[in-house]
RNA sequence: GCCCAUGUAGCUCAGGGGUAGAGCACUUCCUUGGUAAGGAAGAGGUCCCCGGUUCAAAUCCGGGCAUGGGCUCCA
C-alpha cells in the first residue's frame, strides 16, 4: 500500500504498486503525457518502474534539467538504432551524455563520413515520427551476453564480462534495436524531436590510445525545437570570440606553416603581452619574488639528472654540437635550481622565490596544436620557490591569494581549482608524494574554496594545483598552477645551513598564474570578445577628423595624448567620418575621438565609445582623467 | 601521434580535366563629406608542396606539410 508524497507535499495512497506514470496520470493527463521519468526517493527511475513501498516522488518532465539529460541519452540509443538499420556491420560501444549532448562512439571499419552523418539524422527522424514506445526490460546477465554475442556487439560484450558483479542489466527495445543502460529512458521517441548531429570524430576504445580508434558521432538534443535553434545561435555567437578570428581582426599575431605552434607577435598583439609582463611584474615584486633570466639550451647532463631525459625526452627538442648533445628546455625549473645553487645559502635566506619569464619549447605532438592555447614555443610566468618545509604551507597559500588577486583584475571569477595527484611515471618516493599531495589539501580546504581531484594527471616531479579557465566553447584550459617537489632539488644537489649547522634539501614550489603568456592572452581575448579593457586595448584612441582642414588639429591632440602615456593613433585618411567610426568600432578601440571645425574652434574633443555611445564634447583634460580612470579599474569592470 | 574534414587573391569564400572568379581590403583619381560602408578606374594568384595518370591537372590518384573539429597527451 504505498504512499507517495510530491515535490509540494501532497500525499497519495495506493492499493497496491504503481508505475510512476500511473501517478503522474492520476495526477492529469498534461502530465501523464510529458512524463519523461521520474525521482522516487531521489534516484532517477523510468517511468514504466513501479513504486512498491512509501515514497517521495517528483515526476521528470522535459522542463526538468534532469528531463533533457534523459532526453539527449535516449538520443544516444536512438543514434544506435538509425546506424544499425543503414550499417549493420557497425558494433556499437559507449553512448554516454555529456555536457551540452551526447555522444556515441562506433566500429565501423569503413568509416563514418560528414555525408553519413546526415543519413543517420535523417533515419532518425524518420525514427521519431513512428512515435514508436521505448521498451525496458531487465535481463539476466547471460542472456543479455547472448544477445549480444548473437548480434555481433563484441563491444557490448566486453563490457558485460567487465561487471561479473551485476547478475541482471536493464535493456531497452528501440523495436529491433537494443540498448544495454542504466537508465532512465524516455518512454516514447516522441521526446526527441529536438535532436542533431553536430560533430564527427575518432575516439580510442576505453580512451587507452593503445586500443583500436572508434568512430564518435556527437549531437545534442533539447526539450524542444526552440531550445536546439537557441543553443545553435549561441554557439554561433560563441564562435565570434574565436581568439584566431579577433585576432586576425585586430591584427595581434599570426601562425603559419613553417613555424607551427610559434607564434609571430604583430605590434597589437605584443602591445598586450608587454602589459601583461609588466602588470606582473610589479606583483610579483610586491610578493618579493626576484626576476632572473637562464639559459634556453643547456647539455644533455643537466636534463638527466634533473629526470627530464627520461621522462619528459619526447616532448624536448634537441640539438647537438662537437660531440655534445643539448635540449631546449621544456621548463626552467633545473636552470632555476643552478641559480639557487650557485652560494651557500642558510636558512636564514629562505624562502628564495626567483621568477622567470621563461621562454620555453616544447615538442607537442602535431594534432595538439591549438591556436595561442597549445603552442610548441611560449612564455611561462615561472617562478620557484626554495623553503623549508616547514613554510611549505604558507607559500602555497600566500600564493593562491596572490593568483586569485591577479586573476580578480582580469574580471575572471570562474576560475576551476583542481588538485592533480601522483602519476604512473613519477620520480621520488611515495612517502614524499604522500607529504607533497597532503601539503597541497590543507592550502586548498584552508582557503575553503570548492576543488576537484584529478587522479594520476600531476606532474612526474610532484603533485599540483591546477588553475583552469574555459574559452569562448567552453574547453577547459590550464593557466596557474602550484606544484610542490620534494624530488628536484636534491636530484640537483639543492641545500641550505640549518639553524644547527647540519645541511638540509629545501623543498621547490613550481608556480605560475597565467601560466604562458600565450594561452593567457587566448583565454583573455575571448574572455573580453576582443573588447580589451582600456588598460590592455592595444590602441585606447582614435583621433579622427572630418576634413583636412582639422589635420593638424588632429596630430596635436595624438602628441599631447601620447605625451600623457596614451596609446593613441590618428587617422587622417581622405574618408567620410561615419567610414572611420566604423571600421574602428569593428575594431573595438575603446574611445573614437572626433575633431572638425567646432571642436577646433572650441579647442574640445567630440568623444564616442566603441558600444556606440555619444559623450558628447569635452575637454582634452576631461577626456585623459576619463581614459586614467578607466586604466585604473584594470580589468575589473569586464 | 591517431580519426574525420579542409587548403584557390591580404581576408571571407565560390568554382572545377582545356584563358582563374566574387565581395571586402589594397593602389590611383574624383569627392572635403559631422558619428557604423561616397563614386570611378586599376593592380593583385606557382589554386599548400612533391610525385603519378593524361595530349592536357588548380581540378583525378598517391605521398607529404599545415590548419580546423575531436581522441590521447599537456601551460
Amino acid at each position: 500500500m504505498p504512499q507517495i508524497t510530491l515535490p509540494d507535499g501532497s500525499q497519495r495512497g495506493y492499493a497496491e504498486s504503481v508505475s510512476v506514470l500511473d501517478v503522474a496520470r492520476d495526477i492529469g493527463p498534461g502530465l501523464a503525457k510529458a512524463t519523461v521519468a521520474g525521482r522516487v526517493n531521489g534516484k532517477l527511475v523510468d517511468a514504466c518502474d513501479l513504486i512498491t513501498d512509501d515514497a517521495e516522488l517528483q515526476i521528470i518532465t522535459p522542463k526538468d534539467a534532469d528531463g533533457v539529460d534523459i532526453i539527449r541519452h535516449s538520443c544516444a540509443h536512438l543514434l544506435g538504432h538509425a546506424v544499425k538499420q543503414l550499417y549493420p556491420e557497425a558494433q556499437m560501444a559507449i553512448g554516454p551524455v555529456i555536457e551540452d549532448g551526447f555522444y556515441y562512439d562506433i566500429r565501423y571499419d569503413a568509416g563514418f563520413h560528414p555525408e553519413d552523418l546526415e543519413r543517420i539524422e535523417q533515419r532518425m527522424l524518420e525514427l521519431i515520427d513512428q512515435d514508436y514506445d521505448v521498451v525496458k526490460r531487465i535481463t539476466p546477465r547471460y542472456e543479455v551476453l547472448q544477445l549480444f554475442r548473437e548480434r555481433g556487439e563484441d563491444y557490448k560484450v566486453q563490457l558485460v564480462e567487465d561487471m561479473p558483479e551485476v547478475e541482471a542489466m536493464a535493456l531497452y527495445y528501440h523495436q529491433e534495436y537494443i540498448d544495454m543502460c542504466i537508465g532512465p529512458h524516455v518512454p516514447n521517441t516522441r521526446f526527441l524531436k529536438a535532436v542533431k548531429l553536430t560533430k564527427l570524430a575518432g575516439a580510442y576504445w576505453r580512451g587507452d590510445p593503445n586500443n583500436e580508434m572508434l568512430q564518435r558521432i556527437y549531437g545534442t538534443a533539447f526539450a524542444d525545437r526552440k531550445g536546439l535553434k537557441a543553443y545553435l545561435a549561441l554557439i554561433e555567437e560563441a564562435q565570434k570570440r574565436d581568439h584566431r578570428r579577433i585576432a586576425r581582426n585586430q591584427d595581434l599575431f599570426h601562425l603559419q606553416d613553417e613555424a607551427p605552434g610559434m607564434v609571430f607577435w604583430h605590434p597589437n598583439g605584443w602591445r598586450i603581452y608587454t602589459v601583461l609582463q609588466d602588470y606582473l611584474r610589479g606583483r610579483l615584486e610586491e610578493h618579493g619574488y626576484q626576476e632572473i633570466r637562464t639559459p634556453e639550451l643547456v647539455d644533455r647532463s643537466l636534463w638527466e639528472r634533473s629526470g627530464h631525459w627520461e621522462k619528459f625526452r619526447e616532448d624536448m627538442f634537441t640539438t647537438q654540437s662537437e660531440n655534445r648533445d643539448y635540449a631546449v628546455k621544456p621548463m626552467n625549473c633545473p636552470c632555476h635550481v643552478q641559480v639557487y645553487n650557485q652560494g651557500l645559502k642558510s636558512y636564514r635566506d629562505l624562502p628564495i622565490r626567483f621568477s622567470e619569464f621563461g621562454n620555453c619549447h616544447r615538442n607537442e605532438p602535431s594534432g595538439t596544436l591549438h591556436g595561442l592555447m597549445r603552442v610548441r614555443n611560449f612564455v611561462q610566468d615561472d617562478a620557484h620557490i626554495f623553503c623549508s618545509e616547514e613554510a611549505l604551507q604558507a607559500e602555497v597559500s600566500d600564493f593562491l591569494d596572490l593568483a586569485f588577486s591577479v586573476y580578480s583584475d582580469f574580471g575572471f571569477d570562474n576560475v576551476a581549482v583542481a588538485l592533480s595527484t601522483r602519476p604512473k611515471e613519477r620520480v621520488g618516493e611515495d612517502s614524499l608524494w604522500d607529504k607533497a599531495e597532503a601539503a597541497l589539501e590543507q592550502a586548498l580546504d584552508g582557503k575553503g574554496m570548492e576543488w576537484t581531484v584529478n587522479p594520476g594527471e600531476g606532474a612526474f616531479y610532484g603533485p599540483k594545483i591546477e588553475l583552469s579557465m574555459r574559452d569562448c566553447l567552453n574547453r577547459v584550459w590550464q593557466c596557474g598552477t602550484m606544484q610542490v617537489d620534494f624530488s628536484m632539488p636534491g636530484r640537483l644537489g639543492a641545500e641550505y645551513v640549518t639553524e644547527t649547522g647540519d645541511r638540509a634539501v629545501p623543498v621547490m614550489l613550481h608556480r605560475a598564474i597565467f601560466g604562458s603568456f600565450e594561452r593567457f592572452i587566448g583565454v583573455l581575448t575571448e574572455h573580453y570578445g576582443g573588447n580589451w579593457p582600456v588598460w590592455l586595448a592595444p590602441t585606447q584612441v582614435e583621433v579622427l577628423n572630418i576634413t583636412d582642414r582639422q589635420a593638424d588639429y588632429a596630430q596635436e591632440i595624438q602628441a599631447k595624448l601620447v605625451a600623457q602615456g596614451l596609446r593613441a593613433q590618428v587617422d587622417l585618411r581622405n574618408e567620410k567620418v561615419g567610414f572611420k567610426i566604423r571600421e574602428h568600432t569593428m575594431k573595438r578601440i575603446p574611445y573614437l575621438v572626433v575633431v572638425g571645425d567646432q571642436e577646433r574652434e572650441a579647442q574640445t574633443v567630440a568623444v564616442r565609445t566603441r558600444t556606440g555611445e555619444d559623450l558628447g564634447a569635452m575637454s582634452l583634460e576631461k577626456l585623459v582623467d576619463k581614459l586614467k580612470a578607466d586604466i585604473a579599474l584594470l580589468g575589473r569592470q569586464h
